[in-house]
DNA sequence: AGTGTTTACGGCGACCGTAAATATG
DNA sequence: CATATTTACGGTCGCCGTAAACACT
């Protein structure tokens, strides 16, 4: 099956790693720094990567990290450019 | 917030518009035609448009289904990507 | 009538929050 | 010791399947 990606999962990841703690990622998604560590861990567990190393203050980015980033970032920029795309059209 | 779209709705939705049948889609997919109808009325439902016209044996595109499509395409080939990507990555 | 879609209903899993445990500086 | 992350646990919500209702030809 095909890895399931969603826009949460994403966003989380993205936010995590430009700010780089979760308890602050967390605070900017309005949501605990448990959710955040779930959908991290969801991701890794899934990939069977490690995304960030943990380094006690801070978070920083693996290389599988680095390229993901990379990726994650054109995924949410299409869907928000679909969504604005489709708002302009009146129901 | 931001709609939320993952994976398998996105899939749901292109295989439909590729197929044009809800029971031939969900064949494909393995899952029931109910699981591809509840997609499908989701995401109509979270963007106040139809995504479908229903015509008795056929449905097709609406113009906002057909924007729709070319957008939920490149997401979905960017998140191929994204995995073919990160597969190449020993853990 | 027969094929196809929608809807009602129930079960199961995923996600989130609270709170306790663990780690780091 | 204080701040930060992980983990255990419970509740809730969403997704899927079965089956009944509905639509079209």
């Amino acid at each position: 099956m095909t890895l399931i990606l969603d826009s949460r999962r994403l966003l989380a990841f993205v936010t995590l790693a430009r700010i780089g703690s979760f308890t602050l990622a967390a605070k900017e998604l309005h949501l605990t720094q448990s959710a955040v560590s779930h959908a991290i861990k969801a991701l890794e567990d899934e990939l069977g990567l490690r995304l960030f190393e943990r380094r006690g203050r801070h978070v920083a980015l693996t290389s599988a990290g680095r390229q993901l980033l990379v990726r994650a970032d054109r995924i949410l920029t299409e869907m928000q450019d679909a969504r604005a795309d489709l708002a302009t059209l009146s129901p």
